[in-house]
DNA sequence: AGGTGAGAACGAACACTGTTCGTTACGATC
DNA sequence: GATCGTAACGAACAGTGTTCGTTCTCACCT
């Protein structure tokens, strides 16, 4: 018994109050050093000092506080005032992606949230002024900020699931070698491309790939006819 | 003590051995009637009249179960032997991506697992196929399979969530009359564009707007410059 | 000043989870 | 028929998210 001792925290002088800005904060703390799997309702509790039982004051559930975290990390996207529409959608989609992406898991987690947060919206918002710029009529415009959002998610999420697995101790090359390997191993009579290709299937850094598919995108949305008419 | 008598299972009669397959097929039926959140070792062992330990003798962990399920459920991928380019990518990708949507909950595992599996690598065969009779260098439709296939998972996972919310009592309508309020109840001087456009965001079907952002990717492959010269 | 009530904070508990351990039981081999 | 590798198993461990009932605090009102 001498070493507990549990004073009551509540004596402690000036602990600082929760709330669920705090609670978002830490959780994206927690996250972006620890990753997923430790973002524990405990565990963002021992960081503030306290019982998981007092975050639900403030949160929901660990569901609503990893929303909240979501939309939190999009309030780091960046806004450029100049260029030409092409360069405004990539500098913003590149720093939406860059946001998911530090905190590790949060992409996942994004795909299922729902565009209806407050920052979400702003990205939205801007995506769409640009693309409205490029000529193209609002409906197009409006489906195609849903399109590049999607590819923005689906990138952080494939990018993060990637760092992990270099934090796993598989180091890229590693990771690279197997796969060849694993294609050099299917049958040549039934995987006949994958196997004659395989260098080229493997080729070239995970950003050049990211921004040629961006550039895929936008090209085939200023190309699409307008949604509705005859595709 | 009247009760348990825990009669070694043993003792019964033919009792079907145990086999990767039949868990796999197993987790795919617990998963496409429950869910995601139901699929536990103890849910599978049980459906098997087993426990939970029983499984490890040839699943490595439950994330090892998640990949062979996400390739078994690839196995229901139907590849068309006539018909345009296009319309075969279209074909292939639409039954993968219902393939991944009929077990909920699959796409977003099948997001992290690398293209490295049988099933996988046949899609992905028969994409690059498609996709080379549309004239593409090798390396664009390398690059394109990849893009289309990122395509593929997201739009399952997304529209995994979006029935998971349908089941969990919000009906569609409801769903997007919730949306359509958030946006009405934005600040219209922040927001100006959402506010403005938000019937036109919010219109069209689920498959209506997945056809068109394929067809905007497609057209978006076959008119990218090869990747690695100037962008 | 003294009392009071709303609500934040909390500890303990519940019903689970994935996974491991040591032991039992079986089926093919010698 | 004895043996032995290994599949199958029950129990346990260290966690998880969440809820319950209680304690404490502090701004407000008499």
């Amino acid at each position: 018994m001498t070493e507990s001792t549990p004073v009551s925290r509540r004596a402690r002088p000036a602990k600082a109050p929760l709330s669920r800005e705090t609670i978002v904060a830490v959780g994206l703390r927690v996250l972006e050093s620890e990753g997923m799997s430790a973002l524990t309702m405990r565990r963002v509790a021992r960081e503030l000092d306290t019982g998981a039982a007092s975050l639900y004051v403030y949160v929901d559930n660990r569901d609503d506080l990893l929303v909240a975290m979501v939309d939190s990390a999009l309030a780091a996207v960046v806004y450029p005032t100049s260029g030409t529409w092409q360069e405004k959608v990539i500098a913003i989609v590149e720093s939406q992606v860059a946001a998911l992406t530090r905190h590790r898991g949060l992409a996942v987690a994004s795909m299922g949230a729902i565009p209806a947060s407050p920052n979400a919206s702003l990205v939205g918002e801007h995506l769409v002024a640009a693309l409205l710029e490029s000529g193209v009529d609002k409906l197009t415009a409006a489906w195609g900020v849903d399109l590049i959002g999607l590819w923005a998610s689906a990138t952080a999420a494939e990018q993060t699931i990637y760092d992990e697995r270099a934090a796993n101790g598989l180091v890229e090359v590693d990771y690279l070698q197997r796969i060849d390997e694993f294609y050099g191993s299917l049958d040549p009579a039934v995987y006949p491309l994958i196997h004659s290709m395989r260098e080229v299937m493997l080729g070239g850094s995970g950003d050049e790939r990211a921004a040629w598919g961006l550039n895929v995108i936008l090209n085939g949305i200023v190309a699409a006819p307008v949604p509705g008419d005859a595709i």
